[in-house]
RNA sequence: GCCCGGGUGGCGGAAUUGGCAGACGCGCAGGACUCAAAAUCCUGUAAUCGCAAGGUUGUGUGGGUUCAACUCCCACCCCGGGCACCA
């Protein structure tokens, strides 16, 4: 019979899951290997996607066959703007497309052979399911981790409505063209940055690609460093204050003047003393119009206003000098002031040159020479201290330390570590999200105002928040309403903001009037957590059953884009954190060891999509060349993190290896490998025989590393060279080609399954346990010696293994052939022989 | 600009981490089978000189360390990804 992966394929799809192969024995040490979940968009699978998952397939299949109990769970990430949009443009509900794409999305991993235990699926838009996305939320807010606050959303004034930054083209609206805004909005904010050092700390702990925790540390960035206060006067008298963060206190004597962000309130507050004040304004306004990013466009030509009128005292040398208000700096970080020493930073010096400001070098790469080099650019670099009264002379570092004692011991500032990272602006604008479990109600909010309430009766997050009460945990889920159209209201506000009934409410706190929150969770929410869910599962419900919990965190293997890098891991990790120090979960990180794959490019080498014309289905090819070619080719096409391009060539060099290995077994000498044979064998083919034991021994350990090690491709080419070796025999061992299609069984399930379970009876290989090699079987006795004169090999000869130096020296130059290339290269002297044991012989003259 | 990752045959890639560069696969060429084609099987396949044995060169470029460098060090070039005025 020919290999039909079509006939064999479905059979055993239907075989496994009726013999229910994949749930979890509840006996082993526990193995939780997780896929990062996809949006089922509308597009359905191409052939990219499933690369993570056939590699975790693998792992998974490997490790429950060395014994370990495996969660190998799959769900839906399916709340987010596509299915919105999609329903503003057919009004159809968002749920109906989601739960068509789901269908077809699992159809077709179906066909690839996963073993996902389907019990365990989830959907983040299921009630059921947001429901502890909201719980976890309210503990949050209850926590005081939640605050409100005014947060600048991009605003197309002529579409009204909120933009995403992928929205954008050159920093105008995709879609009508016009000049994009920032519209401040309230929202909700999660205090990320209370987690800023656990995060950057615990990153230590984990298992994960140096590039991505380079990444990570990064993006917290801690940066340590000083606040300095600056007394702020007009000329008659101190008319105000600004603190200035710096991490290079030590170049303090070469400030020359003071940078505040636009929106710094030190612009508003000294209205009356800025003698410039409608020139200063007029900038204000025209730079908290610009996004972010029109702001970083335009920051090679850097633009500012002196603040006329005022002056800023520096405390070291009380010298005042002169305020600027500049966009190029950021009012989000640090104190959103600066102090500007052109002389040793690069954005200061082009100010500095730009608006002919002085230039005062006081830190000096050559002391103690007596002459400082002249600058053309700014030296931002530590030296040695110059010109800075008693200062002068110290290092860079020691000056620092120094200065920081005489601010703490004066009250003029101190110590101060920043974090780059922000807070996680956590609501949306939109229809297709977890509503808030929250409502306003007002008679609260004066309640609390006027301070008349008893005390426990509000919780944290609701003091911080005045009128803002919390849905009781009982109450949850807060689901979302049937609304008739998805168009955003034109205010900014969500379309929930539309539904009066649903808006409109009672105040579980005094049962007064109430109104909804109408802001959505932004898509990470649900994804933030999902991991935990699959262990919460209970039919059409989720228990957050801490047994179960406890049982199978944290995940053992991650693997999913690199795309995700900072932000999914990050706000992952934060809500896991929290979770932790509320005692929900027992363990400080969710996911110890983390893979990246990279991407499937197109045949032509672009990324596959639609505009191209290049997608590539996973169905056409299994309907052409059957799954396990599929799952074969993508785990040999090249080192998994590596992005690579798609080849039908190569495809097809897998399904002839499988039809290869497949007819090997017309050739299977059914007595074989039987003992009493053993005595009539001729020595040859007895040798014969140990070596091929050797190989397959061989295979085992390369096989069985490359899994563990995540180097698939190496797996598979050592299994096609065991599979040439075995193809050389005239009569090939039964032992040995079941062997074979044993470690191939994790790439090629269906295959191997038939081809097992046609030779060797009833139970399934994947419950088989996975091979052992006899580390006493893997080498050879004889191996090549590689014989070099002068680095160059000039000879091989076969040796038997563990020849000692002087042995191999007597056999060596005893070889006529290098008799005659000393001989060749003159007077013969042997200068050194270098002897790499059961490898190498190298000889100097 | 900064931070990662990477440059090896016609192509995807391998190399025990300093020890035979090019495993394995694709492609290509020649042959077998066939009336023919496809499929399959066999042989060859880095470049170069040579009829051959064999020699020489060769892992982005230039230099260095070493008995020995794809691998380590220095400088530079190119490609891919991420971040972007972070004080």
């Amino acid at each position: 019979m020919m290999y039909n992966p079509q006939k064999i394929e479905r059979k055993w799809q239907r075989v496994w899951e009726k013999e229910k192969i994949y749930k979890s024995r509840g006996k082993g040490k526990k193995f939780y290997v997780l896929d990062m979940f996809p949006y089922p968009s509308g597009e359905g699978l191409h052939v990219g996607h499933p690369r993570g998952y056939i590699a975790t397939d693998v792992v998974a299949r490997f490790k429950m066959r060395r014994g370990f109990d495996v969660l190998h769970p799959m769900g839906w990430d399916a709340f987010g703007l596509p299915a919105e949009n999609y329903a503003l443009a057919n009004n159809i509900h968002p749920k109906i497309s989601v739960s068509k794409n789901i269908k077809r999305f699992k159809e077709q991993m179906n066909k690839i052979g996963f073993t996902y235990d389907w019990n365990k699926e989830i959907n983040t838009t299921d009630p059921q399911y947001y429901k502890w996305t909201q719980w976890i939320f309210l503990k949050m807010f209850e926590s005081g981790l939640v605050y409100g606050s005014e947060e600048p959303i991009v605003w197309c004034p002529s579409c009204k409505t909120g933009l995403a930054l992928e929205d954008l083209e050159d920093g105008k609206c995709e879609r009508c063209g016009s000049e994009v805004e920032k519209k401040p909005l309230r929202q909700w904010v999660l205090k990320m940055t209370a987690y800023a050092e656990k995060l950057l700390n615990d990153l230590k702990s984990l298992d994960w690609p140096q590039p991505i925790i380079d990444q990570q540390r990064n993006w917290i960035g801690k940066s340590e460093g000083a606040i300095i206060k600056f007394v702020v006067r007009s000329s008659k008298s101190v008319v105000g204050e600004v603190e200035v963060f710096t991490t290079r206190l030590d170049t303090i004597f070469g400030c020359t003047y003071l940078v505040v962000a636009p929106e710094h309130l030190l612009v508003k507050n000294l209205k009356s003393n800025i003698k410039n004040y409608d020139s200063v304004q007029k900038y204000v306004n025209q730079a908290q119009k610009k996004t972010d990013l029109a702001r970083t466009d335009l920051a090679k030509d850097k633009t500012g206003v002196e603040l006329k009128g005022v002056k800023a005292r520096n405390p070291f040398n009380n010298e005042e000098v002169p305020i600027f208000v500049a966009d190029y700096v950021l009012g989000s970080y640090g104190t959103g002031a600066v102090m500007a020493v052109p002389a040793h930073d690069e954005r200061d010096w082009e100010f500095a040159k730009k608006y002919k400001l002085p230039i005062r070098m006081v830190i000096c790469p050559n002391y103690p020479e007596p002459k400082c080099p002249v600058l053309h650019k700014a030296y931002v670099d530590d030296g040695h201290v110059v010109d800075s009264q008693k200062f002068t002379g110290l290092t860079s570092q020691k000056a620092r330390e120094e200065m920081v004692k005489w601010l703490e011991k004066n009250k003029l500032g101190g110590k101060k570590i920043n974090y780059k990272m922000r807070d996680w602006v956590f609501a949306r604008q939109r229809y297709w999200g977890e509503p808030f479990p929250l409502v306003y109600c007002q008679s609260c909010a004066d309640r609390i105002n006027n301070k008349k309430y008893k005390k426990g009766e509000f919780t944290k997050g609701e003091l911080m928040n005045p009128g803002w009460i919390q849905i009781p945990e009982k109450s949850l889920p807060v689901k979302l309403p049937e609304v008739k159209q998805y168009e955003p209201s034109g205010t900014g506000e969500s379309p929930l903001a539309n539904i009066k009934d649903w808006v409109t409410t009672k105040c579980p706190k005094c049962n007064g009037h109430a109104y909804r929150e109408t802001n959505t969770m932004p898509q990470w929410a649900g994804s933030n957590w999902y991991y935990i869910a699959y262990l919460m599962k209970r039919g059409g419900k989720y228990v957050w059953d801490k047994k179960e919990i406890k049982k199978w965190l944290p995940v053992d293997l991650y693997v999913g884009g690199v795309e995700h890098a900072t932000r999914h891991l990050l706000y992952a990790r934060f809500w896991y954190k929290f979770l932790y120090d509320i005692k929900a979960v027992f363990n400080k990180e969710p996911f110890q060891k983390l893979m990246n794959q990279g991407l499937i490019l197109a045949e032509d080498g672009r990324k596959m999509s639609k505009r191209w014309k290049n997608v590539i289905n996973p169905d056409d090819i299994i309907k052409n060349f059957g799954a396990d070619t599929l799952r074969l080719y993508e785990m040999f096409m090249g080192p998994f993190i590596q992005s690579i391009a798609w080849s039908t060539d190569g495809l097809r060099g897998m399904k002839r290896f499988l039809d290869r290995v497949w007819k090997m077994r017309d050739r299977i000498n059914p007595s074989a490998g039987a003992s009493t044979e053993l005595s009539r064998m001729s020595s040859g083919r007895e040798a014969r025989n140990k070596k091929l034991e050797i190989f397959i021994n061989q295979t085992i350990k390369k096989v069985t590393e490359d899994i563990e090690g995540f180097k698939f491709n190496t797996a598979v080419s050592a299994l096609m060279v065991l599979a040439n070796e075995l193809e050389k025999e005239s009569s090939i061992d039964k032992k040995h080609y079941l062997t074979l299609v044993s470690l191939l069984s994790p790439f090629v399930p269906h295959f191997s399954e038939e081809l097992w379970r046609g030779l060797k009876g009833k139970n399934s290989i994947h419950l088989e346990k996975w091979p052992d090699y006899n580390p006493k079987l893997i080498y050879f006795d004889e191996f090549d010696l590689v014989v070099q004169i002068n680095g160059k090999v000039r000879d091989k000869i076969s040796v038997s293994k563990g020849i000692s130096q002087k042995e191999a020296e007597e056999v060596v130059l005893n070889l006529d052939k290098i008799k005659q290339f000393i001989g060749l290269l003159g007077s013969s002297k042997i200068k050194k022989i270098i002897f790499v044991p059961n490898r190498l012989i190298n000889i100097v003259i």
